[in-house]
DNA sequence: TGCCAGGCCCTCTTTAGGGCCTT
């Protein structure tokens, strides 16, 4: 059983959407709580082999040049390796990190075992009133600290681990007897949106 | 050659379409 505020928070930025379309990673920022708390934090930009068009340059901040001279996806993900191992996992729609980071380590030949869980299907599922989904409007909608950086990958891991960890103590005051495990929200997190009411009810 | 993401989720659904999220 892994208690929901153990976990390596993670958010990648790319040259693109789809690995399976030849995009990679240019950068990748994680931050690592135990107990709740930031006890580590890793940020690296990645030398992708390839130019990175005019868009990602304007959305992320993060320019050629800036890439030139940064280390090679083989280095990163094999420091990335050690810092993650034996934590599962959280991203904001995580499905997109996960598939960068499937990619990226199935292209090093490496691997990890934690499992994912998605602060976006668990907002979707227990944040029903936010005007809408996106890491930026949680943030905001919630309340919850920033320091006004977005779309680089160690402040949005940032902020993705505070929304991560206000949705565990959402989950808390609505659950006061159960430990918030990472398979109780992975659970949430697949439940029909109108069965939502109904499993906070037989649960508790 | 020319095309180009994809998983989730809702609904005017399941013989489908379209919005939401991520870069």
């Amino acid at each position: 059983m892994t208690l929901a505020n153990n976990v390596v928070v993670l958010d990648f930025e790319t040259t693109g959407l789809s690995p399976d379309m030849g995009d990679r990673a240019i950068e990748i920022g994680a931050v690592k709580l135990v107990d709740g708390q930031v006890v580590d934090s890793f940020q690296a930009l990645i030398n992708p082999g390839q130019r990175v068009n005019s868009f990602i340059e304007q959305y992320t901040g993060i320019s050629n040049q800036m890439l030139k001279d940064a280390p090679r996806s083989n280095v990163v993900m094999g420091q990335f390796t050690e810092f993650i191992a034996g934590f599962n996992l959280v991203a904001h729609n995580a499905s997109f990190d996960k598939k960068f980071l499937d990619a990226e380590f199935s292209a090093n030949k490496l691997s990890y075992s934690g499992q994912f869980a998605c602060s976006l299907l668990l907002s979707r599922r227990i944040s029903q009133e936010a005007p809408n989904h996106k890491l930026g409007t949680l943030i905001q909608h919630h309340q919850l600290a920033n320091d006004g950086v977005f779309h680089r990958a160690l402040a949005d891991a940032t902020m993705t681990a505070n929304l991560w960890l206000h949705q565990v103590s959402l989950l808390q005051q609505r659950l006061p007897t159960q430990q918030i495990t990472l398979d109780i929200i992975n659970k949430i997190s697949r439940l029909p949106k109108a069965k939502i009411a109904n499993f906070f009810q037989t649960i508790k």
